[in-house]
DNA sequence: GTACCTGCAAAGCCTTTGCCGTACT
DNA sequence: AGTACGGCAAAGGCTTTGCAGGTAC
């Protein structure tokens, strides 16, 4: 079965091999931000014909393409997602205590900054945004899920962060 | 004469070296953000007498003393301000075409984001922020300067960016 | 058939660290 | 005087790359 990112391939008019048809179906198939080193483990457990050069060498070309974001959650490794073409993109906000990464959009955040770049005289291309944040004590049983204004969230699989490098 | 980050060295008990003297006359002076690299040139242009190895040091004391913080522009390397005491923490518009990097705050801004935290049930307790635009060419003469809401700006020196790694 | 891909191992870049003589409080 | 610091060079972590053989179109 052919996955969503090999399709995003042959569209772009990469050459499939065996090896990229794996990372891509690994891609497809992850819903956090693995690391190379990571997707090089869930690539290989499906066919040990892998070697990690070749990770990195696909993940930089689907990301030359437009197919996969980097993303750097510090640590000094870089992690990818497949590039959100359904919803505009979203950023992160990564959970202190557990290294979890739970994704958000927001409208009015992105039209602060549009206003922001635009009083500084610039027009915005793009930006980068991470919110580091404690999850909250609740005296009563928490609102989650009660999503307001224009945002939408969900949670993703692996910890972030590895501290410093 | 002393410098302002060795008086804050001295606050926190550093023991004061000649090396580390000179470091903090060098980041006292620069007004933009600095690699290792960089700080080093300057250091060894007041100093020759001071190896890499103890910028690399030095620059990490100092951001576990909270005196400095260290930047992430993407390039891979490391770039270091020093802490702002006066005005709450600001953050980047890089020029993606001459890599220039200009600092602003917005309070608006801030209260967004504590509002997206909170939403998704979290404390803030830090965020990480940049912006990449692109300079307005203005059919009248640009709106420069006209500061909104909380909002204040400053350039700042040398370009940031090298790309990739 | 040809241009591109892969594996392997070596190299590159930024950063840290072990060792030992030196300098600060 | 004792503890911490600095220089040097080697090592470490992540990523890229040269080369030789293999593969997709």
């Amino acid at each position: 079965m052919e996955s969503r990112i090999e399709r995003l391939c042959v569209e772009r008019g990469l050459k499939m091999t065996g090896q990229r048809r794996v990372i891509a179906r690994v891609l497809s198939e992850s819903a956090d931000h693995p690391d190379v080193e990571e997707l090089y483990r869930r690539a290989a457990a499906l066919d040990p014909r892998i070697s990690i050069a070749t990770v990195y060498r696909t993940v930089r070309l689907l990301e030359e393409r437009g197919i996969l974001e980097r993303r750097d959650f510090g640590g000094g490794r870089a992690r990818y997602e497949a590039t959100d073409t359904e919803q505009g993109h979203h950023h992160h906000l990564i959970d202190i205590e557990t290294g979890r990464v739970i994704e958000f959009s927001d409208a009015e955040h992105e039209r602060v900054l549009q206003a922001i770049a635009a009083r500084l005289g610039f027009d915005l291309v793009s930006h980068r945004l991470e919110l580091f944040g404690r999850r909250r004590q609740p005296s009563r049983p928490a609102t989650r899920g009660a999503s307001a204004a224009g945002g939408e969230a969900g949670v993703s699989g692996t910890p972030a962060n590895g501290q410093r490098r």
